[in-house]
RNA sequence: GGCCCGUUCGUCUAAGGGUUAGGACACCACCCUUUCACGGUGGUGAUACGAGUUCGAAUCUCGUACGGGCUACCA
């Protein structure tokens, strides 16, 4: 049943899913399918302060529709469960327990505000971020300050405390992290974080070694924002389960916006989604757009992200999950913060719609519609549509603009575009031409190019000057591809309705 | 401030001591196109700086600069 490699991802249900998030997944699914591994998922919701009610489905739906499910997860219960950390709340105690017992950490009794106070006095322009390290420690009310007896006392009465782990002196952490090789840290350098809250709740630190032992994680993979607290995190790892058996790590590289990490603020400042899909903040009703709803594909979705920070060292751009899985790996994973391009994004999303068959591509289409109110009742005339367009596309969303003409009349002609040179001549042609498309046997592309051309021709007409009209009457402006391959799709009578309609208002 | 990580065209990146430093996005020009696009061809454009090691450095070492991250009873 254990597989030799197990991974994990472990949002935490605060809010939407940006593009870091469904990176970090994606590395990690790619590196156990690869090794034929698992990919499980936590859900980190011990900050209750913070949990948002609908965050933890809403990041399934996320995942389910990027391709990326893991193997077992909270819905489908695996061997290694609970998988969500407020239900694992006894076990992170124990092993608090068990680091105060070994004396590598210690109860603190410290109030807010009474660490707000320490943070005030020690505050300077040496040292703005006073930490509760060695320095303090002896100061504070602690079960280091204070004597067992007085422990003993506090613990008795009920005082709220929190667990805090002992940074031993004068020591160098180091670890090699797969990505960028040798990481080391002075312990000296290092604060006693809180390790257990005081509602019992664990922090992300103890969590986070407890849960990847106790689920036999054999590669950790974390964005880079977490490398600072990784000699915490290898500190407990000694202390508690012995530093052979500790996942290899692996920290990735941030993904940066126009300035600086990448934030929800900066898509809505720059126009791009950063949310793998919309995600309404239940308190403020606040919406973000995302990926999905703005016309991406979860192929290219998953493509530009795989390639946001990692390249095979080829010159191949365009790969499906399968592919990625072949060629990923963790090692040529770029080591500096890769600022995302939304232009290079979208590029990716057309060169998916280019290549993606036409039934994968139906669906979206066919959703599109629906959801903008036209039903769609002829399933081969949007197949038509959609060969004939798709490669004017870049989001699924422009074939709303795109195609949205076969299906129905447009509504807004552009007459404006016809009339300054519209003449009675002109207008003889179109009731001519109607005739003639009327009998005409063989409705095709290059039959009705021919015949417009030759009754033009016999009324002494440049073509060019009546194409413009032809289109707008076809598709109401000065857009779309051929207006011969229009008319081919559109079929004799829906053609000549369409004439003999803008005729009429003209 | 301290600590950590990073730095090749504007952006994403290739080049694991010897290349005219390659590709892609974007941009520009031309071609195609009696609409708008797509597409095609070409072009502009980078090894942050300074030392050192070496016959030879984008590549190894050191320093500087710059950028980013962390510095919560958040993750």
């Amino acid at each position: 049943m254990n597989k030799k490699v197990r991974v994990r991802f472990a949002p935490s249900p605060t809010g939407g899913l940006h593009l870091g998030g469904v990176r970090t997944v994606l590395y990690n699914y790619l590196f156990a399918k690869k090794h034929d591994g698992d990919f499980i998922l936590r859900i980190e919701d011990t900050d209750q302060s913070r949990y948002v009610e609908g965050a933890e489905k809403y990041i399934f739906d996320c995942l389910r529709w990027a391709g990326l499910e893991p193997d077992e997860s909270p819905e489908h219960s695996g061997q290694y469960g609970p998988y969500r950390q407020s239900e694992r709340k006894e076990i992170y105690s124990r092993y608090g327990d068990q680091l105060i017992k070994d004396g590598h950490a210690y109860y603190a009794f410290d109030t807010p505000e009474e660490l707000e106070i320490m943070r005030q006095e020690l505050k300077s322009s040496d040292n703005p971020s006073p930490q509760y390290d060695k320095t303090v420690r002896h100061k504070m009310r602690n079960s280091i300050s204070l004597s067992a007896g007085d422990t003993k006392k506090l613990l008795d009465e009920g005082t709220k405390y929190v667990v805090r782990i002992k940074i031993p002196d004068n020591e160098t952490v180091s670890f090699m992290d797969l990505i960028r090789k040798e990481v080391s840290f002075d312990t000296s350098v290092l604060d006693d974080k809180v390790l257990l809250k005081a509602d019992g709740m664990p922090t992300y630190h103890l969590a986070v070694v407890v849960d990847d032992y106790l689920m036999k994680i054999t590669h950790a993979f974390r964005g880079e924002e977490w490398l600072p607290s990784a000699p915490v995190h290898i500190l407990l790892w000694k202390f508690l389960f012995g530093i052979d058996n500790m996942p290899q790590w692996a920290h990735l590289p941030l993904i940066l916006g126009p300035n600086g990490k990448l934030s929800k603020r900066d898509g809505a400042k720059f126009g791009f989604p950063v949310f793998a899909m919309s995600w309404t903040d239940p308190k403020t009703h606040e919406l973000t757009e995302g990926f999905k709803e703005k016309g991406f594909l979860p192929e290219a979705f998953i493509n530009l992200l795989a390639l946001l920070g990692w390249n095979e060292g080829s010159e191949k751009e365009i790969y499906s999950l399968e592919e990625l899985t072949d060629a990923f790996s963790i090692e040529r994973v770029q080591s500096g913060g890769a600022r995302f391009d939304y232009e290079k994004a979208r590029w990716f999303n057309h060169e998916w719609i280019k290549k993606i068959d036409i039934s994968r591509l139906h669906i979206h289409v066919k959703r599109l519609f629906e959801e903008r109110g036209i039903p769609v009742t002829d399933e081969i005339l949007l197949d038509k549509a959609i060969e004939l367009v798709k490669d004017r596309c870049t989001l699924i969303t422009d074939f709303y603009d795109q195609c949205s003409f076969f299906l129905q009349p447009p509504v807004d002609i552009d007459t404006a575009a016809i009339l300054p040179k519209w003449d009675e001549k002109k207008n003889l042609f179109f009731i001519e031409l109607i005739r003639v498309y009327s009998l005409s046997s063989l409705w095709q592309r290059e039959g009705l190019e021919t015949s417009f051309k030759e009754l033009a021709a016999a009324n002494q007409l440049k073509s060019g000057e009546l194409m413009l009209p032809f289109r707008i009457m076809l598709v109401g402006g000065k857009f779309g591809p051929g207006v011969f391959d229009i008319a081919e799709i559109l079929g004799k009578s829906e053609t000549t309705e369409r004439i003999k309609k803008v005729l009429s208002m003209l």
